[in-house]
DNA sequence: TGTAAGCCTTCCCCCAAGGGGAAGGTAAAG
DNA sequence: CTTTACCTTCCCCTTGGGGGAAGGCTTACA
């Protein structure tokens, strides 16, 4: 099938799925005749796996390389999982370091009167020295 | 005094500074001379400021409009509190997100053995339609 | 027959927020 | 006189594509 069909059946845009296509994630077979990519039911697999990926916050490498364990019919569980928990980290650290930041905006949200006068406990903040 | 110093006492790097002239955020004099950027205490407090509203994931252009602020002795308060509210529901959103991925991660990487076999539930989940 | 629509291709620039490094000017110290 | 440590501008690199130009194709319609 044509890239249009293949990005809709994977829930992608097509310039992203034509990028994956340049990166060497996906690549589909060529037509010879229009150069038009074809794309075949195991690509739209793939493409689909990326996107989920994806929307897990795999990056693209990341996902490049669970695409090879993925195809790898005879690759460890482990090593997947060990993808899996390591990303889970990263959330962890990600996910504590916006609750800091949160914490530090409310209060100095609420610190602040936020009416017409100049007086600013936020910029204040922002402005000494620590 | 001259870039360098300036960046010391800002906490940022001379790139960091450098860029912050060049897209007009921090504009320090100029020597005519040796053509050196030419940093006043005015100028380190407003790194400062900035490199502080950077670290609460303001982005250069939200440090911007508070820079404006900040330098408008007769502004109302009421502005920077609406930036900062908008700033915490954007962490906010971005929490609830994380949060739900992690769930989902973690629910898979619970149900994975993450041994030598090849059976993996993650990628199972991951290739599965939905 | 023309032409318009709807595909597809490659190519290039754009975003945030700088980092890395080259090539070259300048100033102070040994 | 040379080394060292500054500084300058300039250009390419990052992530993950988006936007759009220029051009090629087949099909549908007047």
């Amino acid at each position: 099938m044509q890239i249009g069909e293949a990005a809709r059946r994977a829930g992608l845009t097509v310039k992203t799925v034509r990028y994956y296509a340049n990166i060497g994630m996906v690549t589909p077979r060529q037509d010879p005749d229009t150069g038009y990519r074809d794309y075949g039911e195991d690509d739209v697999a793939k493409l689909q796996f990326v996107g989920k990926a994806r929307r897990f916050d795999f990056s693209v490498e990341e996902c490049r390389e669970l695409l090879g364990l993925y195809e790898d019919r005879n690759r460890p569980s482990r090593e997947v999982k060990a993808l899996t928990l390591k990303k889970i980290a990263e959330i962890d650290t990600r996910l504590e370091e916006l609750h800091s930041l949160k914490d530090e905006l409310s209060g100095l949200a609420s610190s602040c009167d936020g009416d017409h006068r100049p007086d600013c406990p936020i910029l204040n903040a922002l402005s000494g020295g620590g």
